[in-house]
DNA sequence: CAGTAGAATTATACCGATTCAATTTATTGG
DNA sequence: CCAATAAATTGAATCGGTATAATTCTACTG
């Protein structure tokens, strides 16, 4: 109602006739207020249009209500999917989300950590940029505020941590293909710059020595993880290899969609011509043609648990890193298929 | 370094030998400080490790360098890169962003508005959910507190704004394929529930009027923007008309992919039996084969203008809304050509 | 060298809520 | 009906900075 100064909870208190104590005490649902008076300061909080001012609260009770969550790059539908998972999960419990894309830069990201710590967040979710080195998180953890990593982890870094099995995912991605009677099976993306990436690769090695396959040179490409270099790795792979790969494990759908649209420019159709797996069952993968076959990794969920973790260690009382590691699904869809010939 | 109690700004200057005024100077850089105690100061910070403490700063003036940034959903790589945007124009001025994801739904929008409030943003940076009236927008409005709307808006709420110009943009697409001497062109993806929606039909069906064309019955399908449905809507298209169309515009890039698949899967070549131009210009969009013709809206743009209109809306000064439309694209590839026959 | 303009610094009230010991009011048992 | 106890309320100190008027220190002029 008032257009110029702000209500305060003093002029609350003044209109209803009792101390600000009284007031803040309603607010806050302190059961030790008579029935009466919380109507009373009720009705002056409705006729004055109060608004609660949390700036005054929390420097007074170091309770700001805020989580710092740092992406190491929201343009990416993976994380972005982790960051809806982790907004559901708090904003349950009224805390409110500041937030900081990183862009996969370390400066940035340590920019942003630093702004959070000044506005007093009571937890931090990291998704660690590319390049974040332990030295780096373990200056985090000496702030003494709760901190729980996300999708990737730093080794060493005594943390809570919430993601999904890479190693597993591939493990399952490329016994899939294995099972469809495929041998000859690339993998494209290896990347070593992330514990994702290098889990991934181990895990699709591993799957192919188990089933005593030798990888031919060639077969493993490094890129990164992305729509266009996808779309170039599978014109390399065919057209320098002697003995092209019948399957293509991918090390994530975004490459997935890239190679899908590599096969067909050079007149393969994907799931009949060559077998393509991806992972991380991104929203889009069941919207293709074909439907892409994938390993979900439960991003949304993924969020939810560094949320539910975040919680655990906000409540009084330390009990030690825990790890949450979801179990990777496979998802069959029609891109990958039974080798014929 | 110290393990107990926080070192605040009376420590430092108690350490230094200054006055809390001194070192508050300091750390906001007023120049009226001389040199010589403003390298003590900053000494005296290093030693104790002090960290800014904004909840006592923003209790007294009123500055909190936070900004609210309501996204109507974040799985949506469209607004995602918006957002992506948004926090590029604002991290750089120092501002840091608490981030709600309405998931399409009024309900979380509003809880989420009214907490912003409660952390007293600075400005609030608006993507409306579906259903979002007028009378909401001019509540928060009624706040007092910078508002700009992003890429949806609401008819008759007085406000900054930033998008692309969807009319324009379905104007572009469908005078391209006019140009291209089709005649017969169908619209797929009308869908009324938001005013990007609206927007795109209406231009559709302007420049199809004032090119003097009736738009044949059936020829607007609405649907939902995914590729499954543009692949479902191709079929109903050239099930049901007599005179089948010779070219499709679609509202969305996902959409255009779905019908390119439709029509290979009806024994027809996109770009050469039937043209299809999409609008976003997604990443994909160049990959395909053939590449698909397209709109390109600047998703990441028109999250910098959204953030470059709330640094104007926050200096002092109040001018009267600005609107900010960036002028769509067309960008030319292979799923366009002349009509033959 | 006095006088003074200007630069640098300080002291203190203040922002808006919370907290908790102290006080007032209500309730109950004898 | 009073004392004892429980319940409800109050008031002032407090959190950590910032603003500003007042004060001290410098430096320069005539």
């Amino acid at each position: 109602m008032n257009k110029h100064k702000r209500v305060s909870l003093k002029d609350v208190a003044q209109f209803a006739g009792v101390s600000t104590g009284t007031v803040s005490m309603v607010l806050n649902k302190n059961p030790s207020v008579a029935e009466k008076t919380r109507l009373l300061v009720q009705q002056a909080i409705e006729k004055l249009g109060y608004v609660y001012n949390r700036s005054g609260a929390q420097l007074r009770n170091r309770r700001t209500g805020v989580i710092g969550v740092s992406i190491c790059n929201l343009a990416n539908p993976f994380f972005a999917e982790v960051t809806v998972g982790i907004e559901e999960a708090l904003e349950e419990l009224g805390y409110a989300l500041i937030l900081g894309n990183a862009v996969e830069s370390v400066t940035q990201q340590t920019k942003f950590l630093n702004t959070a710590r000044e506005h007093n967040v009571e937890g931090l979710i990291l998704m660690p940029a590319i390049g974040t080195t332990r030295e780096m998180v373990e200056k985090v953890l000496e702030w003494q505020i709760p901190l729980v990593m996300v999708s990737r982890y730093i080794p060493g870094v005594k943390s809570d941590y919430a993601g999904t099995d890479n190693y597993a995912a591939l493990v399952t991605a490329t016994e899939h293909l294995l099972r469809l009677g495929h041998k000859r099976i690339a993998f494209v993306g290896a990347n070593g710059q992330t514990t994702t990436g290098r889990d991934r690769v181990r895990g699709y090695k591993a799957a192919m020595r188990s089933a005593g396959l030798e990888i031919p040179p060639g077969y493993v490409v490094e890129c990164e993880a992305s729509r266009e270099q996808g779309f170039q790795a599978v014109k390399k792979l065919f057209a320098t290899s002697e003995a092209p790969p019948t399957a293509v494990a991918c090390f994530n759908d975004l490459l997935a969609f890239g190679v899908m649209l590599g096969l067909r420019s050079l007149g393969m159709e994907p799931g009949r011509d060559c077998s393509v797996v991806g992972v991380d069952d991104v929203l889009e993968a069941a919207l293709w043609k074909p439907g892409l076959t994938t390993v979900a990794m439960h991003s949304q969920t993924i969020g939810q648990n560094a949320g539910k973790l975040l919680r655990k260690r906000l409540s009084p009382g330390s009990q030690p890193p825990e790890k949450v590691l979801l179990r990777p699904e496979l998802v069959i869809r029609d891109s990958s298929s039974i080798l014929s010939s």
